[in-house]
DNA sequence: ATATATTTTTAGACTTATCTAAAAATTGCA
DNA sequence: TGCAATTTTTAGATAAGTCTAAAAATATAT
């Protein structure tokens, strides 16, 4: 959404313009699914710009030791890399939960703020924003905060969509957190915290039909694929 | 401090660059000083940059509208100029007092942290900011904050240095704003709220002698040409 | 294995914001 | 008033991040 670039006078070493600590964040996120390397297209199509552009910034962000690359190979994260990168997602997901818990956002209208206010530059500022909001673990969608030393606490979730029959849990988080999908779960009443327990399962298209709140409410397999469960 | 600047995919209209809002701020506060027009050099100075590179900005803001501009007679800000340039104080204040009253940051704290989060887009931000502080008037040096449709309370203040000999009021405000003097207030316990009277006053240097605390303290004209006072 | 398709990189160009150095305009002083 | 000093603008460069189009490398498929 944001192509966002600072400079800052007489810049200290470990500090980087927006667009690197996007491109970082979007090799962090794509490491999951590519571990062997993030591959240029995929990288460009995560940040929505030519593969071209995304080449030259490689090379920049190699240059500066913060990504491994060797021509044609995909890239990795450096370790200093990845300690940017988890530091920039600490930010976001901290600012979600202010905007969340202090100023009345919905889940659905706080990534966009937060995409900028994770570029603030202040060590200051997030240790005492953490405090402030007593060192939440979790951000509005459930994703994990790591922790100033960059931590992620593990937990043990799953999605809806690989309950069987009669199995319950508690909702715990979102895999998909666009706004559509997030105000599909607010007009259904489905939120973190609440407990759902599959009342029926199709074999031929994987939808559900689920017990929440006392009701029954039948999903399909894209609302179960994107919903994770904390089994009880 | 610091130079920065932002790009947004799908611009909206209204929306400036972070060296375009600061250019404005900066001429918005020289046009109290230079009410004729701002000269390049002023702009420069205030900037920390070349007169060269004003001179560029300025077209750049005149071709906007933002300024009203003819070659060599200086610039003023047009009514969108304004405008702008009062909502990114509006933001920078208001930051300002979140860092100080929720996030433990000192007055001398808290400049370069707002100069960066002033320019963070969102309406429902600021406006949600606003409600979360209770709508301060004043941030932490005394300075008013602008309400959403940009109008300053006016507040009667006097500098403390135009006070005569046995003359009292209430620190409201400070005319220089840089840590060194506000750390120099701390350390001698001045500060807004506190009331001072005026013990004695030296024709020759203007140095007083003030009444703080039940204590005295002797202080510079320097000190006292920068504290506001209202008069009680 | 070789030709085709895809992916990735390079080359050259554009924009924003900056700079230096030189030219132009204005001001100020004697 | 007229020449020097100052201020302001212009001209040409640079850097970051982007783009398009073309070239190079890798992958695929028969």
């Amino acid at each position: 959404m944001f192509i966002n670039f600072v400079f800052l006078k007489s810049k200290k070493s470990h500090m980087y313009t927006f667009s690197e600590e996007n491109y970082l964040k979007a090799i962090f996120h794509l490491e999951r699914m590519y571990p062997s390397g993030v591959s240029t297209n995929a990288l460009a199509e995560q940040m929505e710009t030519k593969a071209s552009s995304v080449t030259d910034m490689i090379k920049k962000l190699s240059d500066k030791d913060l990504v491994n690359y060797k021509k044609y190979q995909g890239v990795k994260l450096s370790r200093a890399g990845k300690h940017t990168a988890v530091s920039v997602i600490r930010k976001h997901r901290l600012w979600e939960v202010f905007l969340v818990e202090k100023l009345n956002f919905n889940w659905d209208e706080v990534h966009d703020v937060a995409e900028q206010l994770e570029h603030i530059q202040s060590e200051k500022l997030i240790k005492e924003l953490d405090r402030f909001l007593e060192f939440p673990k979790r951000d509005p969608h459930g994703d994990p905060i790591p922790d100033a030393e960059g931590n992620f606490a593990v937990f043990n979730k799953v999605l809806l969509a690989d309950l069987d029959k009669g199995e319950a849990g508690i909702c715990v988080g979102v895999r998909d957190s666009t706004p559509a999908f997030l105000q599909f779960l607010d007009k259904h009443n489905i939120s973190l915290g609440k407990e759902i327990k599959v009342m029926e399962k199709e074999d031929f298209d994987q939808s559900m039909k689920i017990k929440l709140d006392q009701a029954e409410l039948r999903i399909s397999h894209q609302i179960s694929g994107n919903l994770y469960i904390k089994t009880t």
